[in-house]
DNA sequence: ATTTTATATATTTAAATAATTAAATATTTA
DNA sequence: TAAATATTTAATTATTTAAATATATAAAAT
């Protein structure tokens, strides 16, 4: 998912994916409407493309280019489940720090272990963590 | 939607927020939970702030930090209209180009004129075009 | 048919730009 | 004072870009 939104977060490329809303276009096409070199626009194709957001086919000498809809469905539905798990919308308020209770906690002891110790990503690493 | 697409497509950010997940935290426990330097932890939380994505409130000498419910809530609501918009869900296949008809159409008039006038973005900016 | 020649796209390279980071410093508050 | 956070600065690193080159396909010429 992060690589989508590294993928989202150019304004070419949203225009890119923009261009494409609802019909396909030749790379060469792309090119002149946008107004980058044609080496700029094969890169950020590229990007779109290994981010699962467009969809490519050779004919002859031209490389058409249309949107992955399928590719943009996952991504909504991850967003949709990344948002619903983060802001668990849900839920009434957030739990209070505990520093709230203790503001020298961070002093004598650095933090708080239990939220420290919490794995914070897809792929089950464990946030790093000072030793005292 | 592009700032927040920016902030969120780095991975310590979204860290930060994960470990917001139902609960506030003050700066202090956030740089130790990450294990960057205290500048920049502050600068992802600036950024993280700027995009909407997190509030703050300062306590004494803490600044806690939680989600911005609200702010995710739009942000998910933007995502939604942008792609609905432009993968057209309903729609059934792409236009095709016109280089299918006539491959030679990129070197004869450069593209297809309607495509190029054609607004791409929210700030109503006509993408550039090179005249002949 | 085979060899040119031109066109469309991709890749490589190098330069410019932007983002990330830690060190140093400043500000705020206890 | 000391502690927590923010800002500034400078260095590193990553991204973006155009120029040059490479590859693939098609059309033209031999």
């Amino acid at each position: 998912m992060i690589n989508i939104f590294k993928a989202l977060g150019d304004s070419h490329r949203l225009n890119i994916l923009k261009l494409l809303t609802c019909r396909e276009m030749g790379a060469c096409e792309i090119i002149q409407a946008i107004g980058l070199s044609q080496p700029a626009i094969a890169h950020h194709l590229k990007i779109l493309k290994q981010a699962g957001l467009i969809n490519s086919e050779k004919e002859g000498k031209i490389v058409f280019y249309t949107l992955n809809k399928d590719g943009l469905r996952e991504f909504y539905k991850q967003v949709d489940g990344f948002l619903d798990e983060l802001a668990c919308f849900s839920c009434s308020r957030p739990k209070p720090s505990p520093l709230r209770q203790n503001p020298n906690l961070c002093t004598e002891m650095g933090f708080d272990p239990e939220a420290c110790e919490k794995i914070i990503d897809e792929e089950k690493i464990i946030i790093k963590r000072k030793r005292r």
